[in-house]
DNA sequence: GGGCAGCGGTCGACAATGTCGAACGGTGGC
DNA sequence: GCCACCGTTCGACATTGTCGACCGCTGCCC
């Protein structure tokens, strides 16, 4: 069996190195991060402008991302199905818990969010949708996690906070107890002051495929002894039944 | 001067077709729509699949685009200048009017949606982020071809609705009244009963790089005889002055 | 003001890779 | 049950992508 296609995987490994950091870099940094000669890296470079998936910025002379990603990830979007048939139990539960709910994937390592509805009435909006959370210290990760043998669990646990786990036999546990209940929580492991609570998608056969929950500020989210609110994992426990009844039909 | 890297065009060539209509198609689809025979599809396919730019669904056999492009196209979003500096102007747009705010750019013929900021009281939000518009028919585009010499105007006018300008003469006579008076609108031109309103947003020297505007019914927009309402065209191109303001400090 | 380091970029020799035709097993439709 | 077409594999080889050497330019330092 051949290996895979050499330039088009370098091609991809440019475009990932774009999208971290500062989201700008020179044909020199592109290079040597990725262990390439200059020549070979702008060839590529060249190319990859060429069809809009780099730019190169007239004063600086660097590259960052371009425009046809967008229109290819809102595309991958529209087409995910586990999206398109949890859109209307998402704003459900929105509009029910009157929290800002999350519907995500595992990807590359991470939690990926592919339908985020706002709270109600946040002015502020941000787009949720296409960013990469942590697995350990999020509801939707630790979901994720316990349901997903496949996952990596030698990856060292970062703390983000001063609640983060970071001991993996500490989140070994954790993922006993979210298997026994059938979600997870989080207060303050992700982001000081916030919290989320999360339960399991599931496929086909139980598969577990994605994960839906709520987040926002931990005083709405949870009590005072920081314990998620039982109402509120009731919702997101009867919004995740009823996406995974709309996959399986 | 080398030309670019076939196989990387070949690849990006994929992803788009992939992202056009159903969003799934076979291997001998894929390669008959690129003119390819089906080996070298495949070793394309097999490499995009490794690096998740594409899927393939085990029922089917069919590949889809993959779940990398949407942090990719997230990335690209958070790296944009031009949406960074519009953010603020485009909330405060949207909550003065009370109508539904968007930026575009243009990108591959069309309006790339860079931002999108919901009607206040809408709860079925939708996520406009990453849409591409008709450039001959939305306020957006209207303004993005008055102020660019280099779009091509020789494409094809598709009719969308009953009032969608098709005769190149007309749509000119169109941008110069745009370029007379600073703004464009359309009423029903794209979709029955929608209409839009919107600006040019410049940087340095003038130079338009986007548009910003609203949109939404046409009995929001409009008057009864289907002009736009001149205080929402107020606040639009006050929007527009301030967010290139930003763009040149 | 000059020199130097490092930038992005170009070009062409050639080694390595990507191409693609032929063949395969599987599946669905008639 | 047969056939058409699917996705997939494999290997010969022609073509392409690689990359070292070199370029002009710019900014910084002495």
């Amino acid at each position: 069996m051949p290996g895979p296609i050499q330039s088009i995987e370098r091609a991809a490994a440019m475009l990932r190195l774009l999208a971290r950091g500062s989201g700008q870099y020179g044909l020199a940094e592109i290079a040597a991060s990725l262990g390439l000669p200059k020549g070979t890296a702008h060839g590529i470079l060249r190319t990859l402008q060429r069809v809009e998936f780099v730019e190169q910025d007239q004063e600086s002379g660097r590259y960052r991302l371009g425009a046809a990603l967008l229109h290819l990830g809102t595309s991958y979007l529209d087409a995910n199905e586990l999206r398109s048939r949890s859109l209307n139990w998402a704003d459900a539960l929105a509009a029910r818990s009157g929290q800002e709910v999350r519907i995500g994937v595992h990807h590359d390592g991470a939690v990926l969010v592919v339908h985020h509805v706002f709270r109600p009435d946040d002015t502020m909006q941000t787009l949720g949708v296409g960013a990469m959370l942590p697995l350990h210290a999020t509801a939707f990760g630790k979901v994720l996690l316990a349901y997903d043998a496949s996952l990596s669990r030698d990856r060292e646990l970062t703390s983000l906070t001063r609640r983060t786990i970071v001991s993996p036999q500490a989140l070994e546990r954790v993922l006993t107890q979210v298997r026994a209940s059938g979600w997870a929580s989080e207060a303050e492991e992700c982001m000081p002051g916030e919290a989320s609570i999360a339960a399991p998608i599931r496929a086909f056969g139980g598969l577990v495929v994605g994960a839906i929950g709520v987040s926002g500020a931990v005083d709405r989210i949870c009590d005072p002894a920081s314990r998620p609110k039982p109402s509120l994992v009731s919702q997101v426990a009867s919004a995740a039944e009823a996406v995974s009844r709309a996959l399986t039909d």
